[in-house]
DNA sequence: AGATAGCCGTAC
DNA sequence: TACGGCTATCTC
């Protein structure tokens, strides 16, 4: 018998079955979908096995198979044709989808070293014990009441006793799998709920299979909703993922669920260790675990008969992997899993993206909605503070309006969220006098200022160099630290109000394991009265006795160059201002902003997302952007920037022999245009059916895939503009 | 990915 | 002519 085995190596040219032969011994061992251990060149390498069949179709000598990995099949019958698929859909290696799918544990690879843990039990073995010892005797005696006793358990005995009982046979030792992580008990809980959420459950429950567009506003209880739905299908024994943007922000999520669910649910997150996620996969691959939660590669939870998907968050982009291929979105895998499974999608948010919610004004997603908060309070009043006057007022970064609601919250007893909306504005460091900044070398990339170690770094490639006082190129002692970090706020705060209490929540405070949870757990219970950070305090969190949110500065990530900023900030400032007022007590928001009459900021402070959805509409028909065009982001890189150009051009002049009704834009430098010592150049497609597209872009994919010297990278949809 | 065979330049 | 570095090729 023959097996085909694709190999573990992520590279186009390797991409493809590689055909051995199976020796008699392993063959019971041998089916698809497990792990083998094959000579490859002067290697040995793991591989998937593909298929199994009689003979191989090539002429070429086989060599054989050395070894089985896995006793149970790793990738279901589902998953592998799931992987091809995504293949075809991202024009991503076969070995990658696959790779993307499992944990690290159970990825082709040689020398992983997460293992199962073990616990030992013991218990006595069916023999006559005649002579005993009394400490012997006291063990003995201490299984007979207990039956099979762990290890650990055994505290108060004679450990030499117990080696000369196990060692004389009298005992029996068992290995039983210990998962390491634990669901504790939580008191059950149910909320009853209200006529709106009842309607949109049983609109799905009665309706299904069917892909949903839940749109509800922050605070509508679109999570218990989540909950019902998932309830309903637990009892008719099917199981279910839920899909949050990164589940190690909303530790509040996982907790509700866990506390309806108990141990039915498994919570994959970047918060666990190898080992843990391992363990996790196995408890939903045994059917242990049936209600699956996790961030986007939670997708592919080893379920058997799913009930329904859940997307939370829809129009987050962390859905979709943006760097290393295979470039997918976890909805298209959500819509053909479910497809497969014949269940529903529910896709929700208070913001959604205008890709789903143009598909939802189609009709080809259902339409559902929760219009009202939950506790009956209105959305939270929005103060926008226009600081082209307000700052010429006072110094630092707090207007004096919001430092006004700040004192009266804080007098009150009342919380309070800022958020220092970062992204794309991280603190660097320029000259004064003649405008200098300090850029990588390896990347074409401006250094970012860290002041617990007073070094400049790179946050590609890592490269770091102490920070001068005197410019380099001017020679004056001018250089200015631009930018606001959430430290220099921090600081403002405690001079400002040096009887609160500031908690900072940003990449540097969150860096260790449950730090983040800490904090958040930390605030609620009323230690602080300051949450400060970053984006992470914008997402799903629920503390009832904050009445104040404050955005520091919206504009932020209103002037990162990407067709979809509009689009993210508004999304950004909704999430943030459904912080406030969640409780019994009336919310309040304010947003300082150079830019109080941009729509995206007039819109959100009016909470209006369907004008917001309108007004964007219009705006990317008329620039033929998504959800009117497709994009592609064709991406050529190599060490050599006068051959990647050539060839950039060459691809090209062929994409435009080849396709017709597509725009076709550049090549030009990449916003980073070297990285890691490697030269980028893009080439933009928008267009509006994909079929020759997929033709030529597999031809072109082919054509350079064993050259080195070269590399095409293919994004579909990109997330983010390059 | 990693090993190798084949191709050049340059150092005796 | 011998060595080293670079590159194209191959791995069932």
């Amino acid at each position: 018998m023959v097996a085909g085995v694709l190999v573990e190596i992520s590279n186009k040219s390797v991409d493809k079955i590689f055909d051995y032969l199976i020796p008699c011994e392993l063959l019971p061992k041998i089916k698809v979908g497990v792990r083998v251990v094959v000579p490859f060149g002067r290697m040995k390498l793991e591989g998937f096995v593909l298929e199994i069949k009689n003979e191989s179709s090539t002429n070429i000598e086989m060599r054989e198979i050395e070894d089985v990995v896995d006793s149970d099949v790793v990738l279901n019958s589902e998953l592998l044709e799931l992987g091809k698929k995504l293949r075809d859909m991202t024009l991503a290696s076969l070995i990658s989808c696959y790779q993307v799918m499992l944990p690290k544990a159970l990825k082709a690879k040689n020398n992983s070293h997460i293992n199962i843990k073990y616990d030992y039990y013991y218990s006595l073995n069916d023999v006559n014990i005649d002579k005993l010892t009394s400490k012997q005797k006291e063990i003995v005696d201490l299984l007979k009441l207990k039956g099979s006793v762990l290890k650990k358990e055994l505290t108060d005995i004679s450990v030499s006793s117990f080696k000369t009982l196990l060692t004389k046979g009298y005992l029996k030792e068992e290995a039983r799998e210990h998962y390491r992580v634990l669901y504790k008990d939580l008191e059950i809980s149910k909320k009853k709920l209200t006529p709106d959420q009842d309607k949109v459950v049983s609109e799905v429950i009665n309706n299904s299979p069917n892909n949903y567009l839940l749109y509800g506003v922050t605070g509508s209880g679109k999570t218990e909703v989540y909950m019902e739905i998932i309830d309903y299908y637990l009892k008719l024994g099917k199981s279910s993922i839920v899909l949050v943007p990164e589940i190690s922000l909303t530790p509040q999520m996982v907790m509700r669920f866990q506390q309806r669910f108990g141990d039915k649910i498994a919570a994959i997150h970047s918060g666990l260790s190898d080992g843990e996620k391992y363990d996790e996969w196995r408890r939903i691959y045994r059917g242990e675990a049936s209600i699956v939660i996790g961030a986007r590669s939670a997708i592919f939870a080893p379920l058997n008969n799913i009930g329904v998907i859940i997307i939370d968050e829809e129009h987050s982009d962390s859905y979709k992997q943006s760097d290393p291929a295979p470039r997918y979105h976890a909805r298209d895998v959500a819509l053909l899993r479910a497809k497969r499974h014949n269940c529903s999608v529910v896709m929700g948010s208070a913001t959604p993206s205008l890709e789903v919610m143009a598909r939802a004004q189609k009709g080809v997603y259902k339409y559902l909605t929760l219009p009202k908060r939950v506790n009956g309070k209105s959305l939270p009043k929005v103060v926008v503070v226009d600081l082209n006057n307000s700052m010429k007022k006072v110094r630092g970064h707090l207007s004096l309006e919001l430092r006004e609601k700040i004192n009266e919250r804080l007098e009150n007893g009342e919380q309070i969220i800022l958020l220092l909306n970062r992204r794309g504005y991280a603190s660097f460091v320029t000259c004064k006098k003649c405008g200098y900044t300090f850029k990588c070398p390896n990347c074409d990339i401006t250094l970012t200022y860290h002041k617990s170690s007073s070094t400049l770094r790179c946050h590609y490639c890592g490269y770091g160099e102490k920070v001068y006082s005197k410019c380099p190129e001017c020679g004056e002692n001018s250089l200015n630290n631009l930018g606001v970090g959430t430290q220099k706020v921090e600081e403002e705060l405690m001079q400002q109000f040096p009887k609160a209490k500031v908690i900072r929540m940003d990449y540097d405070t969150t860096s260790g394991k449950g730090k983040h949870e800490k904090i958040i757990d930390d605030f609620r219970e009323g230690k602080y009265n300051i949450l400060l950070g970053t984006q992470m305090v914008a997402k799903g969190l629920d503390f009832p006795n904050v009445t104040l949110v404050g955005v520091i500065n919206a504009d932020t990530s209103l002037n990162i160059p990407d067709f979809r900023s509009s689009e993210n900030t508004f999304s950004l400032l909704s999430q943030v201002a459904g912080r406030s007022g969640r409780s019994e007590k009336a919310g309040e928001v304010v947003i300082q902003t150079f830019n109080p009459d941009h729509y995206a900021i007039v819109l959100s402070s009016h909470h209006d997302y369907l004008h917001f959805y309108e007004k964007e509409m219009t705006i990317r028909k008329q620039l033929k952007y998504p959800p009117y065009f497709y994009l592609c982001n064709i991406r050529i890189s190599g060490k050599d920037s006068n051959y990647i150009f050539n060839e950039a051009i060459k691809i090209k002049n062929s994409l435009e022999r080849n396709l017709r009704n597509t725009i076709i834009l550049g090549p030009s430098t990449s916003s980073i245009f070297k990285m890691n010592n490697v030269f980028r150049y893009h080439i933009l497609l928008k267009y509006k059916s994909s079929e020759e597209l997929y033709l030529i872009l597999n031809k072109i994919v082919e054509h350079y895939k064993t050259n080195v010297k070269i590399k095409i990278d293919i994004d579909f949809n990109p997330s983010q503009m390059f």
